[in-house]
RNA sequence: GCGGAUGUGGCGGAAUGGUAGACGCUACAGACUUAAAAUCUGUUGUCCUUCUGGGCGUGCGGGUUCGAGUCCCGCCAUCCGCACCA
């Protein structure tokens, strides 16, 4: 055995890399008869840098493709890039550079990152969203649902910098203001594309059902998301019957408790009532002040404006509500008025106290049953309608239904089914997008693209020098003539939203035609994605739009494919110390020094802070470089630390002396397989260990609890060390090779090079994942528990399978035992074969 | 505001309702070495102790059970998402 004293994974790593690439080792094989794996990750965004996070996340897939391709699948294990967004024109802005080159260049960067750790990745499938190639097939699927009836327009608001004259993400609005203006923002309407989503809603409600690979928390989050309700929908009449204004509530049961309707700042009543009140005008202009997002709008202040309107309660016409325009009702919910009843909810009830509006008890809450209601806390439990004229005594779902029937009976209302979920709005005022494949026509109207002038590519002659969307500007982009009448029409100059871009490119990275987006065939081999991984923070917006992407396309007959992700992962992030200075400004770990429990600056000797510790961010300089640590460690260490010790699920903690262990592991590896001695010799209790984790680590495995497979090796490495040469640790030290390479594949190659000579060669990516021998696993002895009253008081070992009468006569006869029960009386005896006897006093 | 989660030694974490702390890290002691690194061997929840053991311990307060980290109820703390960030 010639076996190098440490393992260098500076030559080892890059070596393996090639031959793998030169035999096309991990390239998919549409054709294959093997049964299939579809590992994918989520696509990153294309910053730059690859960081810490991407690196766990691609891991932990890879340790699962490799496996899967040992047990003897076909993998498709594909990477691409989510190549348009912000990011791209910030830096256009900021650099002077275009965002297409800008971007390039980052993939270029990251794909070299990526290569150095030796991921098992079918490169030939690799492919990015913003190259016509990817999204001029997108423009063609936009249009099969414009065709379907599946895409509308309609008016929304957006973030508008008044100062800068553009429209604002979310998250360029800071505390209301704009990021770069800090000018205070304002809702402005805008003509949209919306995808209708809600035609789906019940669908993908029923459909998380069937996802029983999924986390728990993703479908309740999605569930909450869609949020269905059901409700009466009713009219509260002006006084002299000329109309009304409808209300949708999920708690028709508390209507006699009503005090007042309130209703959206864009309702159409309180528009129409604003053209003749100038106050009412300037009520409605200050509602529309600050950001859109549902935080802004809930934690704003609740403020009202009362229009002097009256309405009639549906229930006893002559009580008459006044009529509010208020700041928290949504436009786009229900029906963009509510009724409230300040007893039984919180929002009413602060609303209610502050513009001095009748409170009525109308449930019960437990003696409280008086029509007068005292605090400023909204009773929202169970309880008994009282207060409510022939409602009194009901349970609340009974007054439900009475009010619906009646509403229904009489007319004035009906029963409805409400979703939370709203349409999917699409158009983004942004250059680095989706061209949106529409050409807006005087005569014709909204007019797609003919195929046959598909992609619309993106200028790229554009500048970022004023803000605003560079399309709007070009001198040629948008000026066409229309595909239909042919005179001059204007080209839509709005994108996609991004989350398009990523809610098909799991079909095309299974199949990708030159001349269309996917072939079918092809795609329903491998679809659905088998094990999908990615961040919580996913867990609502793109695994909702992506499922909904599916199943408009099998809607409309393109696919047969209900549900893209068979099982779901959502991993933790990688999180490190942060270190400040005394001054509070931010210290990367490298610029620190521990000095016992003392943290100092390493350039000026002055005392440091550490502080939290907190997700990898670029502003709290507690980001590690994973090219450096590549640099430091190999690919094969810092593949093994991002699987040890913490849950993939949960947040993993970066640290120094973590990734020095799991250097320390890989070299100890490397040291184990350099001791195979050709030894005879059985160690049965050697072997029997061995089959108990090669089982243990191939469930962890399959789990996906990485940490708990580790855990395992660990384990069996320390066993080996331990044991005498024979021929079962000969064949343990094998095991143990083959158990890791999924996670540490340049070392396990290595040292099965080594080992090559006595088993004929080829790759340890080829071999086969060892088979459990279920004759081995048995044990033959087993320790026992016995407590006295529920205490442990000894441990016994003793044959497997021990009667339990048997087992109770050994535990009497323990003299711990005797001398915990004092001489007692036992009142029984609980025995728990081959686990433990309990003594009850 | 609404929604979702998490909480176990010095640290990351293990534990089908059945021996809490596997495995790793750190720290300490010892071996090897001229020395250091590396490596190897131990110890490492806490308090008491006659050294044999015993008490207490899984965020806090209750409950169910022969038995609770695990199940139930109520708190506290922290983290994440909220529709134009990806």
């Amino acid at each position: 055995m010639s076996n190098e004293e440490r393992f260098n994974p500076h030559v080892a790593d890059a070596r393996w890399q090639n031959i793998w690439e030169e035999r096309s080792s991990f390239v998919a094989d549409d054709n294959s008869t093997k049964p299939r794996a579809y590992v994918l990750e989520m696509f990153p965004y294309p910053s730059g840098r690859i960081h810490i996070g991407h690196v766990r996340n691609y891991t932990m897939g890879d340790v699962l493709a490799r496996y899967k391709r040992m047990t003897g699948h076909e993998v498709l294990h594909p990477m691409g890039w989510d190549a348009f967004g912000m990011p791209a024109e910030n830096a256009a802005m900021e650099k002077n550079v275009h965002p297409g080159g800008w971007t390039r260049d980052n993939i270029a960067n990251m794909k070299a990152q990526l290569k150095r750790l030796g991921f098992a990745i079918d490169w030939t499938r690799e492919l990015a969203t913003c190259e016509p190639e990817y999204y001029g097939h997108e423009q063609a699927l936009f249009l099969k649902l414009y065709a379907a009836g599946l895409v509308y327009r309609k008016e929304s608001a957006v973030n508008w910098d008044p100062v800068d004259m553009t429209v604002l993400a979310n998250e360029q609005v800071i505390d209301g203001k704009g990021w770069r203006s800090g000018a205070p923002v304002e809702r402005r309407k805008l003509s949209q594309w919306f995808l209708k989503i809600t035609d789906f809603a019940d669908e993908l409600l029923t459909g998380l059902g069937s996802l029983d690979q999924w986390p728990d928390k993703v479908r309740l989050m999605q569930e909450n998301w869609i949020g269905k309700s059901q409700g009466l929908k009713c009219t509260f009449r002006f006084p002299g019957g000329n109309g009304g204004i409808d209300v949708f509530t999920t708690r028709p049961d508390t209507m006699f408790g009503a005090s007042f309707v309130a209703i959206a700042a864009d309702h159409p009543v309180a528009q129409k009532l604003a053209a003749n009140a100038p106050d009412l005008q300037a009520f409605i202009e200050e509602c529309r002040k600050g950001g859109t997002t549902a935080a802004d709008i809930e934690t704003a202040e609740k403020r009202g404006f009362d229009t002097g309107l009256t309405v009639e309660h549906p229930l006893d016409a002559s009580w008459h509500l006044p009529v509010y325009v208020a700041n928290f009702v949504l436009m786009d919910y229900g029906t963009g008025a509510v009724f409230g009843c300040p007893a039984h909810d919180q929002r009413d009830l602060d609303f209610a106290r502050k513009y001095d509006l009748p409170v009525t008890r109308v449930v019960g809450d437990g003696d409280l049953t008086d029509s007068s209601f005292a605090g400023d806390i909204a009773f929202t439990g169970p309880g008994t309608i009282v207060n409510s004229r022939w409602m009194n005594g009901m349970t609340i779902d009974q007054a439900k239904a009475d009010v619906i029937a009646r509403a229904q009976a009489e007319g004035w209302g009906i029963g409805q089914t409400q979703y939370r979920l709203r349409d999917w709005g699409v158009s983004r005022q942004r250059y680095w997008g989706t061209p949106i494949p529409i050409i807006h026509c005087q005569t014709c109207g909204a007019v797609p693209v003919p195929d046959d002038q598909l992609p619309v590519t993106l200028p790229e002659d554009v500048s970022f020098d004023i803000p605003g969307n560079p399309l709007d500007r070009h001198p040629s982009f948008s000026k066409v003539d229309c595909p239909s009448c042919g005179q001059p029409a204007r080209r839509e100059t709005d994108t996609l939203d991004t989350f398009v871009d990523s809610s098909w490119y799991f079909i095309r990275f299974a199949s990708q035609p030159h001349d269309k987006p996917f072939d079918r065939t092809v795609a329903e081999k491998w679809l659905p994605v088998d094990q999908y991984i990615g961040g919580v923070e996913h867990a609502i917006l793109h695994l909702l739009y992506a499922r909904f992407w599916t199943r408009a396309l099998s809607h409309i007959g393109l696919i047969d494919v209900k549900e893209p992700f068979a099982s779901l992962f959502t991993q933790g992030m990688v999180t490190h110390q942060t270190y400040q200075d005394a001054k509070g400004s931010w210290l990367s770990p490298d610029q620190v020094r521990r000095e016992g429990d003392i943290w100092t600056i390493i350039d000026s000797g002055a005392q440091a802070v550490a502080g939290r510790i907190e997700k990898m961010s670029k502003s709290k300089k507690n980001v590690v470089d994973p090219d450096d640590i590549v640099d430091q460690y190999g690919a094969d260490a810092v593949r093994w630390f991002m699987l040890s010790d913490s849950p993939p699920e949960r947040d993993l903690e970066w640290s120094e002396a973590g990734i020095e262990g799991c250097w320390r592991f890989v070299q100890r590896l490397w040291r184990l397989t350099a001791q195979v001695s050709g030894a005879d010799g059985a160690d049965k209790a050697l072997d029997r260990k061995t089959h108990q984790v090669i089982a243990g680590v191939g469930a962890d495995i399959e789990a996906l609890a990485f940490n708990k497979a580790v855990a395992k090796i660990y384990d069996l490495a320390n066993i080996i060390e331990k044991a005498a040469p024979s021929a079962s640790r000969d064949s343990a030290i094998r095991t143990i090779l083959l158990l890791s390479s999924p996670m540490v594949p340049h070392l396990a190659e290595e040292a099965w090079t080594q080992l090559g000579a006595e088993l004929g060669g080829g790759l340890i990516a080829d071999a086969a994942w060892p088979a459990v021998d279920p004759a081995l696993l048995e044990e033959d002895e087993v320790t026992i528990a016995i407590q006295v009253r529920g205490k442990l008081r000894d441990t016994l070992t003793v044959a497997k399978g021990l009667p339990q009468a048997e087992m109770e006569a050994l535990a009497l006869a323990s003299q711990k035992v005797q001398i915990a029960i004092d001489g007692s009386d036992i009142k029984k005896i609980i025995v728990v074969p081959d686990r433990l006897v309990n003594i009850v006093l």
